[in-house]
DNA sequence: TTCACGATACCACTTTAGAGGTATGGGCAG
DNA sequence: CTGCCCATACCTCTAAAGTGGTATCGTGAA
């Protein structure tokens, strides 16, 4: 029997995943939390043999708390679970060392295949994005793109909070009392850190991170 | 007992709530499909009494299917199932028609409550967004308001996509093979739709409405 | 068959974003 | 204490977005 913690902030996908499992499935959650925060004192708690967890969460997201948990010396076989398909999520999810990664679209079997793998320590990759990791394994290799969403600070994550509400420049310094300039400079230093080469894609990007 | 119908493009979250319901609980999950264009055959062949129903999916999303069945003459109380909190989605749903809104954060006891009562054709609201509610009755009624994702043309969908990974206008033009004033005019004809004055806030508001 | 609308295309113009610099004061860590 | 980073500010210039029009062609609905 593999015992599974799940994190989730979506209380009715958590229960559901849980009722989902009969006995005979192997595989038993034997926690819910929707905050990832919990999770080292769980962990001190009580014993599982995985962690399902889900990325985009209020408190803290997937991959932070893996990053939690790193820093704890906590080494328990994650599995991410989501809707993004996006590459980006990914390749932030396996930087941080998570062990496989599936989508909420995927069927109970192709779960179930998952978390045995991953419980096992092995790899799991959703096959939709299978195709994704390998392109991203032959091309750009950025070891240093992890984080780029902490190398903002708050001043510059203020302002891109105000460029996807629609406001200019002008209205964005009349609105924080600073100098127009000023905004400018900080437009050119945020889209220079996340790599982007113009507002729409900063927007994209900003939302896709989560950071508006 | 409440026979349910279940749409929803993510597997896993479907065969979970499923088996979440125990018979003593008097609702059942008779069918459930990731196809929402399957709902009036599926109505055709199997009675239920209510449909939970998620709100952005990839082939037609819940407020596409709300219309159809209204153009089919089927009516049966819709239970919308989301993540989203925001404002532009609810109104949406509302004017469509729906009987209630609940988050995915809800719990068990909260979505057994709204299947119940959507079932009786009670109005159901997730205490979540029942301010949000009053504030919008108050505020801005504008009926006009309601389906401005539906009033772009494919080729405007188009556009809006390119404009999200950051290319330009003379990069979508080469993408495309048509002329650079032509994605302007289309630019200018989208943002005119959407009632958004910018490129940052195009993106925002398309993000939010799942275009991109 | 009209008639409306979407997709296409062009012109001329203003405003803004974006890129290239440089600089200063304040705060925090080595 | 001293250097580093952040927030601040300014200048100049180019490229691009955005605004104001008009117009043709095809398709599908009235």
């Amino acid at each position: 029997m593999i015992r599974a913690l799940l994190v989730d902030d979506h209380q009715l996908f958590g229960e559901g995943v849980r009722s989902m499992f009969k006995p005979n499935d192997g595989i038993e959650i034997v926690k819910i939390t929707t905050n990832g925060n919990n999770v080292p004192s769980i962990l001190s708690e009580i014993e599982v043999d995985m962690i399902l967890m889900d990325i985009s969460m209020p408190l803290i997201d997937g991959v932070g708390v893996l990053e939690l948990m790193k820093s704890k010396g906590l080494d328990v076989p994650v599995l991410m679970l989501t809707m993004h398909q996006d590459m980006k999520y990914i390749r932030r999810t396996l930087e941080t060392g998570a062990q496989g990664y599936i989508l909420k679209d995927a069927s109970k079997a192709e779960l179930t295949e998952a978390i045995e793998k991953v419980s096992r320590r092995e790899n799991y990759f959703h096959p939709k994005i299978n195709n994704q990791i390998f392109d991203y394994l032959r091309g750009n290799k950025n070891p240093s793109e992890g984080n780029l969403v902490d190398q903002l600070s708050d001043r510059e994550k203020e302002i891109i909070s105000c460029i996807g509400k629609g406001m200019n420049s002008k209205a964005i310094a009349e609105a924080l009392f600073i100098s127009e300039h000023t905004v400018k400079t900080h437009r050119r230093n945020i889209m220079h850190k996340l790599g982007v080469k113009n507002t729409a894609e900063l927007v994209t990007f900003s939302m896709e991170k989560g950071i508006i």
